[in-house]
DNA sequence: CTGAAAGCGCTTACAG
DNA sequence: CTGAAAGCGCTTACAG
C-alpha cells in the first residue's frame, strides 16, 4: 500500500503531528528532527495525500475549466493558457467539453460541485449555470453573459468588428457581408456584429449578416451566400475557421482572393496564423484572456469580491495578411 | 456553510448511515426512507462530497492527461476525445500541458499522484517518469516508448509512412524529401521515417530526411530545404503543421502544388483538414487511439493485466487532397 | 430494515 | 519544540 504519515512518523521515529507540521513548514521544529522526517519520506518515497488535506482544508485548489470543445483552436490555446497560468499559480485544472450542450454543462457543473472545485471558468451560453450559482461557487466567464453576479472577460469584441468592416471599406470592397453566430446567444461576441452593422451605416451601405446556428454545417451557408450575394467583394467571418471555409469556396468558384473578393476572420489562433498565415483577422489576446479569468477567479476565491469589475475587455490586434 | 450527509439525516428523521446507504443505492432500504431522504436532500439542495468518498474507497475516478500542449489540433483533438471517452466511463480528467519539458513531466506526475488519480494517460517522451512507474501508477503512453511495463498506442505510424511515401513514387516524383521530429525521442513515430527511408530503398531512391529538433523553428529548417534540395518535387512531413508551412514556402518561392511539388503531411485533424482541405494527408484515428488508451489504462486500473498488449498500433487512412 | 462506531489520511487547536 | 485528540465528510462491517 501507499504510505501514509503515520508510517512516516514510525519511521521518523517521531508523531505524525510532526510530520504534519514538517509538511506544513508550520510552527517550530528543530533541524534535527525536519531532517529526520525528510529523510524517512524520501526512504518510503512519500507523498502526502492532498485528498485528505483538501477535505479537511475544504479547499482543494482545484479549478473547472468548462468549454465547448478543446479540439477548436480558440479553444484548445485557451485551455492551455489557463491550465499553465493555473499551474504557476498552484491550481489545478479539471476539463470538460461541453459541445455547447446545456445537458452536459449541467453535469459538468454538478461533477465539479461534488469534487469540491474552489471556482469554474466557464465558457458556455447556458444560462442554466445560474441554478448553481446560488451554491455561491465562484465562477468567471468568458465571452459570454451568465448573470449579473458573474464576471465577465473577452475581447474587446466591439473594436475587433469596427476594425473588420473598416478594413474592408479602407479597401474599397463595395459589398461587403457579415457571417457570424446565432444571435439569441447572451454573448460579448453579438458585439463583433453590433460594430459591423454601425460602420456599414455610417458609410450609408446596407449590412448583410449571416447567421450559422449551432451544429449546422457552415459550409451550406456559405455556399449560400455565394449564391445569393455574388457580387460580394469583401467578408468579414466571425471566425477564423469560417473564414478559411469562405477562402476554400472562393478558390472553388475561382475567385481570386483578394482581387474579387477580401476576407478577415476573428481569432488570430497561433495554430490557424500557421497554417494559414494569408488570412488578415482580428487577433484575441487569448493569453491575457485566461490571465484576467483567473485573477478575477482567485479573487473570489479570496472573497475580495470588491475591486471585481463586471465585465472586462481586453484589446484585439488586427493582423494583417494577404486576404485583404 | 455547505450541507452534508449529517444535515441530510438530521432533517430526514435517520441516521447518517441511512442516508449514506440510499445514496448508494446498498442494502436494503424501504421506499418509505428512500423518499424522505431524497426529499431533504433536495430541500437542502445536497452534493455528496466526493473527496471524503475518494478517500474511503481509495479511488478517485480521476485520471491524469499529460500532452505537450493543448494548443496543437492534434494533442486538442486527443484531448476532447480522452476526456469524452473519460466522462463517459465516468472518470475526470486532470489536464497538463507539459510542453515536452522534463522538469515539467516530473512536477505533474506528482501533483496527480498527490491528487490520487487512479491512472496516467502521457504523451511524453520523458522516460523520467520510469522512476514513478514503482508506485505501481496505472500508466498508458500514446506513441512513445516509456518503459517496457508501460503499454503504448498509437497509429500504425510504419503502414503511415509507408502510405505517405508510396504515393509520392506513385504520383512520379523523382526527388523526395521527408521531414521528421528529432530522431533520438524513443518514440514509435519514427516508424514513419523507417518507412519511408525502406520505401525509398526499394524503388532505389536515396532518402533524404531533415530534422526538426524541438524548440528549432521549423519555418528556418524549411527554408533550408527548399535551398540545399532545389529539385524536390515531393515532400512527406511527419506532420501537417509542418506540410503547411512547407506549402506557404512553396508559394513563396512560386512553386506551383502539386504540378510542381507534391506534399503530403500527418495527423490529419479536423482542424488542419477544415482549413486546409486540400491537403493531402494521413489520418490518425484519434478516436479509436483515445478509446484504445482508456480501455487499456481502465484494465489495468482493474488489475486485470493478463490481456493488456504491449503495444497497440491502429489503422490509418490516407486522405487524398488536391496536393499530390 | 436501521444505527453506532471505526476509519480513510490528513491538519490544527490545545496542552505540555 | 513535540504529542494526543478531535474532526474534515464520507462508507462499511458489525450488531440488532
Amino acid at each position: 500500500m501507499k504510505p501514509n504519515i503515520h508510517d512516516v512518523a514510525k519511521i521518523a521515529g517521531v508523531s505524525s503531528t510532526t510530520v504534519s507540521r514538517v509538511l506544513n513548514n508550520r510552527g517550530y521544529i528543530s533541524e534535527k528532527t525536519k531532517e529526520k522526517v525528510y529523510r524517512a519520506m524520501e526512504e518510503i518515497n512519500y507523498f502526502p495525500n492532498d485528498l485528505a488535506r483538501s477535505l479537511f482544508r475544504k479547499r482543494t485548489n482545484l479549478i473547472g475549466l468548462i468549454i465547448p470543445n478543446s479540439s477548436n483552436p480558440f479553444f484548445g490555446e485557451l485551455a492551455f493558457h489557463i491550465e499553465s497560468i493555473c499551474t504557476s499559480m498552484g491550481y489545478k485544472l479539471l476539463l470538460c467539453n461541453s459541445l455547447h450542450r446545456k445537458d452536459k454543462e449541467e453535469k459538468y457543473l454538478e461533477m465539479l460541485i461534488r469534487n469540491q472545485v474552489d471556482g469554474v471558468i466557464a465558457v458556455t451560453y447556458n444560462r442554466g449555470i445560474l441554478n448553481y450559482h446560488k451554491q455561491n461557487l465562484p465562477i468567471v466567464a468568458i465571452d459570454h453573459y451568465l448573470s449579473d453576479s458573474i464576471p465577465v472577460v473577452g475581447s474587446d469584441n466591439y473594436d475587433g468588428g469596427k476594425k473588420a468592416a473598416e478594413l474592408l471599406i479602407e479597401k474599397e470592397c463595395r459589398h461587403i457581408v457579415h457571417i457570424n453566430g446565432p444571435i439569441e446567444l447572451t454573448t460579448p461576441a453579438n458585439l463583433r456584429r453590433k460594430a459591423y452593422e454601425d460602420v456599414m451605416h455610417k458609410h450609408g451601405r446596407q449590412p448583410i449578416t449571416y447567421e450559422v446556428p449551432f451544429y449546422q454545417d457552415y459550409h451550406d451557408i456559405i455556399s449560400t451566400l455565394f449564391d445569393e450575394q455574388p457580387d460580394t467583394d469583401g467578408i468579414f467571418s466571425s471566425d477564423d475557421i469560417m473564414a478559411a471555409a469562405v477562402m476554400t469556396e472562393a478558390k472553388k468558384r475561382g475567385k481570386d482572393i483578394p482581387n474579387q473578393l477580401k476576407v478577415i476572420g476573428y481569432d488570430g489562433t497561433e495554430t490557424v496564423q500557421s497554417i494559414l498565415p494569408e488570412l488578415t483577422t482580428i487577433q484575441q489576446p487569448i493569453e491575457l484572456i485566461s490571465k484576467t479569468a483567473i485573477e478575477i477567479l482567485a479573487k473570489e476565491i479570496e472573497g475580495e469580491f470588491d475591486d471585481i469589475p463586471p465585465e472586462t475587455y481586453l484589446p484585439v490586434r488586427l493582423l494583417e495578411g494577404r486576404t485583404t
